[in-house]
This record gives structure tokens, C-alpha cells and sequence, in this order.
DNA sequence: CTATATCCGACTAATCCACTCGGGATTATA
DNA sequence: TATAATCCCGAGTGGATTAGTCGGATATAG
């Protein structure tokens, strides 16, 4: 029940780019240093990113990653499903052709409900966090739920 | 985000022991057999539900395993901990000391929180589950919720 | 033109996982 | 008592996956 390290990797950069919104690309170079994450698997990261449509990219000098849309409108879970594809807890809830693959064996299906369930939980939370809320409690909403 | 084998053969192998629950012990032959489960490989998660408490097993000829406790009061969430350890679903969120397991890097902590969410959803989602709810809805309670 | 970037397929080393092996200890039953 | 059935257990193995590297192509600012 582990997240591989390219999503741990994935959603710290992410939330360098979400701090750094609306002010140009940030290279792979720079997050490499300020997260301490290898360049070369970054960019193995940012790939799938991109490709995501998570992220858009400027080549060539001074380019660099920016985010797709805007942090509130990203969370952790498109992160996560772009880095590693569809959350599946056990195999037989993997349908990689679409159809609804059942278990050969019927009886199977007594566990079945279970990861169904655990599956669908894990996605919400994912998809319960955006990027907004990762990279820390803005200001007035501190203000709001700590006012004592 | 997959859990191991282990788990999902243990999860079937206690489910057919809470469907033979207060009938003597089964052997691992018979579960390998009907779950179609290698043998050897029972063995080795058996090992591990035996000492987790969760299984008492009775030696010699005419031996195997039973449920310790009633199906109502194991759940999803014990096997599962048995058989692959607490769920960290990043490294970061391992303190296998006792100790508080400070991530080194302080500002990792911005990503902190999203996995120990994750962590505590996953567990509830896990323990939520008893052998008993897992090997079908009983006769009376089909009754009550599926009245039409 | 050069330096700085992304882009990308292929490769490698290490780790992990599923499963096996070979035996030892215990006990019912013939 | 002999035998077969069964749990017990440390050690190994082969394949898959993962984390990370390498070499080079392409694009662009200055």
C-alpha cells in the first residue's frame, strides 16, 4: 500500500510550480536543486506530467514547466493517476480494455466489494486536496479557522 | 497504489474460514485447494496471521487454522496490517523507531498532511469491513434492505 | 553560435515480490 | 509404534518493478 517515489517526487515539484504561479516557466534545474530530486528522473516525471496536460512546457533557454491551470484546480489525485495510471488496490479491479473484467474465478467476487470500496476512498482524498491547499493555508482562511 | 498477494489470498483464506467459523480447524490443503492459492505460499502468510493473533492453529494430523475470533470482531484492516505492516503510503510517513519521523527536509512537510489523510482514510475504509459483512449479507438482513 | 532548456528511447542497478525448497516438530489414527 | 497429515520455519530463487542514468535530438534566448 505504497505510493511509488515518482509521485512523491511529482507532487513536491508540482507544488513548487504552484507556488511559483503566474510568474513564468520554472526549469527542471532549479526544482531538481530546491527539492533535492535527481534532474534526470524529473524530467522522466515531467513527461508524463505533461503529457497529462497537467503541465505545459516552454523549450530552449530560460524555459521551463508551468502549470496547466490554475493550483485550485489541480489536486493530488490527477497527479497520482498521471504518474502511476488508475488506482487499483488489488489486479482484479484492473479493466485495462474497458470492458468490466470480472474475476475468472466468480466466488472471487465475495472481496471484490471491499477494494471497490477502499479504491474509491482513495481516490477521493486524492482528489479532495488541490494544489491551493498543499502549498499551505492562505492567510485570511488562517485568520478564519484559528481565530482563537 | 497495489496491495500485495499476500493480502489478497489472506483476505479469501480467512473469508473461508469465517464461512467454516465453530466447525474444528481447516487445513491450509483444503483452503489451497477450493482458492486455488499455491499451498507453500499459505503457509507463509498463515505463519503471519498466526502470530498478528488473528488465526490459532491446531498441529498434527486432522490440524489447521481457525479464526481466533468471532468473523464479526476481524476486520479487513487486521489481515491486511498483518500481513504487510502498517500502511505508509510514502516513506516519509514511516516511524519505525516509535519515534516521530521527521521528514529531513523541513519543507517536505508541505505535502505531509495530504499523506497522512490518505493513510487514515485508507485504514478506516479497511476497518470498516468485518469477515462477517465480507462473506455475505446474512438471510434476515437480505431480507430487511432488499425488501422489494 | 552558444548556452540553456525540454524531449525521448534505451539502458542499468537495485529492490521487491511471489513463490519454492528442504527439512523439523507435532499429533491422530491404524 | 509406524505412518501420514499437518503446522512450523529459515533460506533461497527467478521474475517483475522501480529508481535512476545515459546519450543524444530539438528548440530558443541572447
Amino acid at each position: 500500500m505504497k505510493l511509488s517515489a515518482r509521485v512523491e517526487y511529482g507532487v513536491r515539484a508540482m507544488s513548487v510550480l504552484a507556488l511559483h504561479d503566474r510568474s513564468g516557466p520554472l526549469s527542471l534545474r532549479e526544482i531538481s536543486r530546491s527539492e533535492d530530486i535527481s534532474f534526470q528522473f524529473l524530467e522522466q516525471i515531467f513527461l508524463d506530467l505533461r503529457r497529462a496536460g497537467l503541465v505545459s512546457s516552454v523549450r530552449g533557454a530560460r524555459g521551463g514547466y508551468y502549470l496547466s491551470h490554475p493550483p485550485e484546480r489541480i489536486n493530488v489525485g490527477d497527479i497520482v493517476r498521471a504518474l502511476e495510471g488508475p488506482i487499483t488496490p488489488v489486479n482484479c479491479l484492473a479493466h485495462s480494455d474497458g470492458k468490466e473484467s470480472r474475476c475468472h474465478r466468480s466466488e472471487a467476487c465475495r472481496t471484490r466489494h471491499v477494494w471497490e470500496k477502499l479504491r474509491d476512498r482513495i481516490n477521493e482524498v486524492l482528489d479532495s486536496v488541490s494544489l491551493d491547499e498543499l502549498i499551505g493555508p492562505k492567510p485570511d482562511r488562517l485568520v478564519k479557522q484559528a481565530g482563537s
